[in-house]
DNA sequence: TGCCCATCT
DNA sequence: GTGTTAGATGGGCAG
C-alpha cells in the first residue's frame, strides 16, 4: 500500500507563483487553487497512491519560534491575493474528501515526518511531495520524496530515493540536517555556522560524515586555521541549528494511513465550489452535473414545507386572511398570470407553499384571489418585480403592496454579478440547484390532461426559494444599510418603469421607411465609389477585408493600433482622411449602414401593433446603478451628427399631445463639486457661471471674454475626463495637444480645483481600505481590483472608484425624480405619462394643454430631489417630436 | 462566441 | 515601465 502526502503550503506557493494571477468576475482569485489542483491531478496520475492527504502550516507559533526567536519571523507573510485563496482551497479539499492535517504548534514538515513514519510502522510506502529540500532528510527505503517545481504553468517532478540522494550529495539523507546546521538556511532563518557556506559544509560532511563526528574529532581534524576558528566559535550555533533543522516525527497527530484511503469526491459540495471558481474544465473532468448539487440544496431550504394546491373557496379565504397578516409573503407567477405560487413562513421550522390555478380554483374565484393578493393589503416579496408588474398592468391589476424584490436586492448587494436569475441566486446564496423552470413554465405543464404533479412541486419549490432569499437578502441589505435605497428608490421605481414600458414611444412609421429608402440609395452610391477606389468589390463591413484593402493594397500608412490585424476604427481613419478619397467614403458608409441597420431596420422590426415602440428597461444590469434599455435600446438614438439627428424626428407625440423633455444640466460635474467638497467649483455652480468657460479661462490664463470655442471645448474635455479618471496621455489624444501640454492643463486644473485633487486621492485610498465605494444614497460597488497586483487591473479599479460615486449618485437622483414625477402627475390628475429616461433626461408625453404644467412639474421634481451644496438644475423643452423637444 | 465598430449619456 | 476615459446595446463578421 502506498500513501502520498502533500506539503500543502509549499505546493500552493509554487502554484501561486507558477500560474498567472487570475480572478473570477466576483473578484475571487483562483490561480493558486487552480495550480494546486492541476499539480494534484498530475501527481495522482503518476503515483496512483492508495491513500492521499495534505499537511498545512498554521499561523500559530511553533516550538521553533519559542526556542529561537529569529526563526522564520516572516514565514506567513504571504501576499493577500494568495491568502484569500487558502480557505477556499481547504473547502475544495474537503469537498474532494482529501484529509487535511494541520496542528497548532507544529509545522507542515513535522506532520510530513510524522505521517511518513506512521506509514512505515504500518508497513506502508510513503511519498512525500514538496518543493522544499528540507524534507529530503525524511528519505528512507520506504519513504521517498518527490520534489516539484513549476515554471510557466508547467510542473516537473523528481523522485528522490536513498540511492539518488547519495549519488547527488555523497552522504546519507539523514545528514541533510547536518548540512543545514553548518550552512544554515536564510529562508528558514536557520543561522548555521558563520562563515561556512554550502561548499565547505558539503566537503566537511563528506569527510566526517556528521557534525557530531566532526566536533568529536575536532582536535585531530585537518582544517585551515581560519576555518578551525570559525567552526570552534560556531559550536553553539551548529547545535542550535541542528535542532531547528531536524524535522520531528513524533507530532501528536490523530492519524493512521487508513484514514487517508482515497474516497470519491462529494459531488454535491464540489459542484457549487467549482461553479463559483469558474473551473468549468474541472466540472467536466469530474463529470459534475447540477443534479449533484440538488440534493444538498433540498436540505437547505425545503425540509419542512407543506405544499398544497388550493381547490376550494373556504381554504382560499383562510389563506387570504393568513397572507394579509404577514410582513411579507413570497409570490411567483406563471407567464401571463396563469398561476400563482405563494410561500409563507409558519414557524421556525415550517413553511407553507400554496398554489393557485384557475383550472383548479375556478376562473372567477381565481380572479378574486388575484385582486386581493395583488392589492396593498398583502405585503409581497417577488423576484423581478418590474416584470411581474408589467403582467399585472396588462391584466388590469394593482401593482401595490410589494415590499421586496430578490433580484433587485441581490443586484444592490453586488451590482457586477451579471445575472440574478432565481437559479443563480439559489446557487450563490444556498449552494442549491433548482429544478428547471421549464418544467412548470411550459404552456401545457398545468393543462387539465397532463400529469402536473412535477410542475406543481417544482413551481412551489421556486416560490419557497424566493421566501428564503427574502430573509437572507433582507438581512444582508440591512447590514450594509441599503434597505432605504431598495424601499425608497428601487422598489417604487418598478411600477414607474413598468408603466413606461407599457406606454411606449410613438414612432412615425412612414417617415422612418422613407428615411430608410434614402439611406439605401446613399449606401449604394458610397459602396460603388469605394469599390471604384479599391479597384474591386469586397465586404466593407469586414474590418479584416477593409484593412487588407487600405493597408496592403492602397498602401496607406497603417495606423499603429493592431490586435487582430489592422485597426480601422473611426479614429484611425480620420487621420488617414487626407491621404485618399476612399477614407471619407468609408466613414460615411459606416455611418449610413449603422443608421440603416441598427436604427431604421432595427426599430422598424420592433414597432408594436399600436404603432409604438415598447423598450425594456433593465434595472439590474449596470455596475453603477444606471438603467439600461433593450429591445430596442432607446438610450442611444443618434443626435450628434445632423444625419443621425434625423432619427429623433421619428419619435413623436400622439395626436393632440406634445413631448416635454427635461434634462439635468451638468449633473455629474455638479455632483463632483458637491461630493469632492471643492469650494471653487461649487462657487462656479452657485453663481451660475458656465463651468467650461470658467475652467478654460483659468487653465489658459485668459479673461473669460477671451475664451475661444477651441479653449472651451478643451476645458470641457478636461472636465469630462476628470470624472472618468483620465490620464494625460488620453487627454492629449482627446484634444489634440502634446502629452506635456495635457499634463500642464491638468496641473493648472488641479491648482484651481484643489478639492477635487484631494478627493480623488482620498476616495481611492478609502476604497482600497474598505473594498468598496458608494453613492450619496448608499448604493455600493465592490472593488477587488484595487488589491490586484496587475497594474492595469488596479488602475481600472482606481478609475472606477473615482467615477462610480458620481455616475451612481446621478443615477440615484434621476430614479428618485422619476418616482416623484410619476406620483405628482397622478396626484395632480394629469394625463401626462413618462415615456423615456436617458440617464439625465426624462421625457413625458402629455395633452398639449398640460404642457406648461408638466414642464414646471418636471423641473421642480428633478431639481428638488436633494439639497446639495450646489443647485441641481433641470430645463424642460416642449415639442411635437423628440428632435424639437430636446 | 469573441471581436470590432457604431451609437448614446 | 506597464497602458493609458466611466457606463451601456446592437449589428455584422469570422472561426
Amino acid at each position: 500500500m502506498k500513501l502520498m502526502v502533500l506539503d500543502g503550503n509549499s505546493i500552493v506557493n509554487r502554484a501561486f507563483y507558477g500560474v498567472r494571477l487570475f480572478a473570477t468576475r466576483d473578484g475571487l482569485y483562483t490561480n493558486a487553487i487552480f495550480g494546486f489542483l492541476s499539480i494534484l491531478q498530475k501527481l495522482v496520475d503518476e503515483e496512483g497512491p492508495d491513500a492521499l492527504c495534505v499537511a498545512f502550516d498554521l499561523p500559530a507559533p511553533t516550538f521553533r519560534h519559542l526556542s529561537y526567536e529569529g526563526y522564520k519571523a516572516t514565514r506567513h507573510g504571504m501576499p493577500e491575493e494568495l491568502a484569500v485563496q487558502m480557505p477556499v482551497l481547504k473547502e475544495v479539499l474537503a469537498a474532494m474528501n482529501i484529509p487535511r492535517y494541520e496542528l497548532e504548534g507544529w509545522e507542515a514538515d513535522d506532520l510530513l515526518g510524522t505521517i511518513s513514519r506512521r506509514c512505515e510502522a504500518a508497513g506502508w510506502d510513503c511519498t512525500v511531495v514538496t518543493g522544499d529540500k528540507d524534507s529530503l532528510q525524511l528519505i528512507t527505503e520506504r519513504t521517498h520524496v518527490k520534489l516539484i517545481s513549476t515554471r510557466m504553468g508547467q510542473t516537473t517532478t523528481r523522485e528522490m530515493t536513498p540511492e539518488t540522494f547519495r549519488a547527488e550529495y555523497g552522504f546519507d539523507p539523514i545528514h541533510m540536517i547536518d548540512l543545514k546546521s553548518l550552512m544554515g538556511d536564510a529562508s528558514d532563518n536557520i543561522p548555521g555556522v558563520k562563515g561556512v557556506g554550502e561548499k565547505t559544509a558539503l566537503s566537511l560532511l563528506r569527510t566526517y560524515g556528521s557534525v557530531e563526528n566532526l566536533y568529536a574529532h575536532f582536535d585531530q581534524a585537518e582544517l585551515k586555521p581560519a576555518m578551525r576558528k570559525k567552526l570552534d566559535e560556531g559550536r553553539e550555533m551548529a547545535k542550535l541549528s541542528y535542532d531547528l533543522a531536524t524535522i520531528r516525527c513524533d507530532a501528536p497527530l490523530d492519524f493512521a494511513p487508513e484514514d487517508a484511503l482515497r474516497r470519491p469526491v462529494d459531488r454535491a459540495a464540489l459542484y457549487p465550489l467549482f461553479l463559483r471558481l469558474e473551473f468549468n474544465k474541472m466540472i467536466e473532468r469530474y463529470g459534475l452535473t447540477p443534479e449533484d448539487a440538488a440534493r444538498a440544496g433540498e436540505e437547505t431550504y425545503t425540509g419542512a414545507v407543506t405544499s398544497e394546491v388550493v381547490e376550494d373557496g373556504a381554504r382560499l379565504e383562510e389563506l387570504l386572511a393568513l397572507w394579509q397578516g404577514r410582513d411579507a409573503v413570497a409570490v411567483l407567477t406563471l407567464p401571463d398570470l396563469a398561476g400563482v405560487a405563494v410561500a409563507v413562513t409558519l414557524s421556525e421550522e415550517e413553511e407553507l407553499a400554496s398554489l393557485l390555478l384557475p383550472g383548479r380554483l375556478g376562473g372567477e374565484a381565481y380572479q378574486r384571489a388575484l385582486a386581493v393578493l395583488f392589492s396593498e393589503k398583502v405585503k409581497k416579496a417577488g423576484h423581478q418585480v418590474k416584470e411581474l408588474m408589467g403582467e399585472l398592468l396588462a391584466h388590469g391589476l394593482s401593482t401595490e403592496g410589494f415590499v421586496f424584490d430578490t433580484a433587485l436586492a441581490a443586484y444592490l448587494l453586488s451590482p457586477t454579478d451579471g445575472s440574478y436569475s432565481l437559479e443563480k441566486l439559489a446557487m450563490r446564496y444556498f449552494h442549491a440547484e433548482l429544478p428547471d423552470a421549464k418544467t412548470f413554465t411550459a404552456p401545457d405543464a398545468f393543462a387539465p390532461l397532463s400529469d402536473s404533479r412535477e410542475a406543481e412541486a417544482n413551481f412551489l419549490w421556486h416560490a419557497g426559494v424566493v421566501r428564503c432569499l427574502h430573509d437572507e437578502l433582507r438581512g444582508r441589505l440591512e447590514e450594509l444599510e441599503m434597505l432605504p435605497l431598495l424601499e425608497m428608490v428601487e422598489l417604487p421605481l418598478c411600477p414607474v418603469l413598468a408603466e413606461m414600458e407599457r406606454a411606449g414611444f410613438l414612432v412615425d412609421r412612414k417617415a422612418l421607411s422613407d428615411f430608410g429608402e434614402m439611406l439605401a440609395e446613399d449606401i449604394q452610391t458610397h459602396q460603388a465609389a469605394i469599390y471604384r477606389y479599391a479597384g474591386h468589390e469586397f465586404n466593407i463591413n469586414s474590418p479584416q477585408q477593409l484593412g487588407t484593402v487600405l493597408f496592403d493594397e492602397l498602401n496607406l500608412p497603417a495606423g499603429k493600433k493592431t490586435k487582430r490585424g489592422y485597426s480601422t476604427g473611426a479614429e484611425v481613419l480620420e487621420k488617414l482622411r487626407p491621404y485618399h478619397p476612399i477614407i471619407g467614403e468609408i466613414l460615411d458608409y459606416r455611418q449610413l449602414t449603422k443608421l440603416k441597420s441598427t436604427y431604421v431596420d432595427g426599430l422598424t422590426r420592433v414597432i408594436a401593433p399600436d404603432g409604438r415602440i415598447h423598450t425594456s428597461f433593465q434595472n439590474t444590469v449596470t455596475a453603477t446603478g444606471r438603467l439600461s434599455s433593450t429591445e430596442p435600446n432607446l438610450q442611444n438614438i443618434p443626435v450628434r451628427t445632423p444625419l443621425g439627428a434625423e432619427m429623433r424626428k421619428m419619435f413623436l407625440a400622439a395626436p393632440g399631445n406634445v413631448l416635454v423633455d427635461a434634462d439635468y444640466s451638468q449633473i455629474e460635474l455638479r455632483l463632483l463639486a458637491h461630493i469632492a467638497g471643492d469650494e471653487a467649483m461649487q462657487e462656479g455652480f452657485r453663481t451660475g457661471a458656465d463651468v467650461h468657460t470658467a475652467t478654460a479661462a483659468w487653465v489658459f490664463g485668459v479673461p473669460e471674454e477671451e475664451v475661444t470655442r477651441q479653449m472651451r471645448s478643451s476645458a470641457k474635455a478636461v472636465n469630462f475626463g476628470i470624472v472618468y479618471g483620465i490620464s494625460a496621455f488620453s487627454l492629449a489624444q482627446d484634444i489634440g495637444v502634446t502629452q506635456r501640454q495635457a499634463k500642464e492643463y491638468m496641473n493648472r486644473y488641479f491648482e484651481k480645483y484643489s478639492g477635487i485633487r484631494d478627493y480623488e486621492k482620498s476616495v481611492v485610498a478609502d476604497a482600497r481600505e474598505r473594498g468598496w465605494v458608494s453613492t450619496l444614497m448608499g448604493r455600493r460597488r465592490w472593488l477587488p481590483e484595487l488589491k490586484s497586483s496587475n497594474f492595469n487591473t488596479r488602475s481600472f479599479g482606481e478609475r472606477v472608484a473615482l467615477n462610480m460615486p458620481i455616475q451612481g449618485t446621478a443615477a440615484d437622483i434621476i430614479k428618485l425624480a422619476m418616482v416623484r414625477v410619476q406620483s405628482r402627475l397622478k396626484a395632480e390628475g394629469l394625463r401626462g405619462r413618462l415615456v423615456l429616461q436617458v440617464h439625465d433626461e426624462l421625457i413625458v408625453e402629455c395633452p398639449a394643454g398640460e404642457a406648461e404644467q408638466v414642464a414646471r412639474l418636471l423641473e421642480e421634481e428633478m431639481e428638488g430631489v436633494m439639497t446639495l451644496s450646489v443647485p441641481l438644475v433641470a430645463e424642460a423643452k416642449t415639442g411635437l417630436r423628440w428632435a424639437d423637444a430636446h
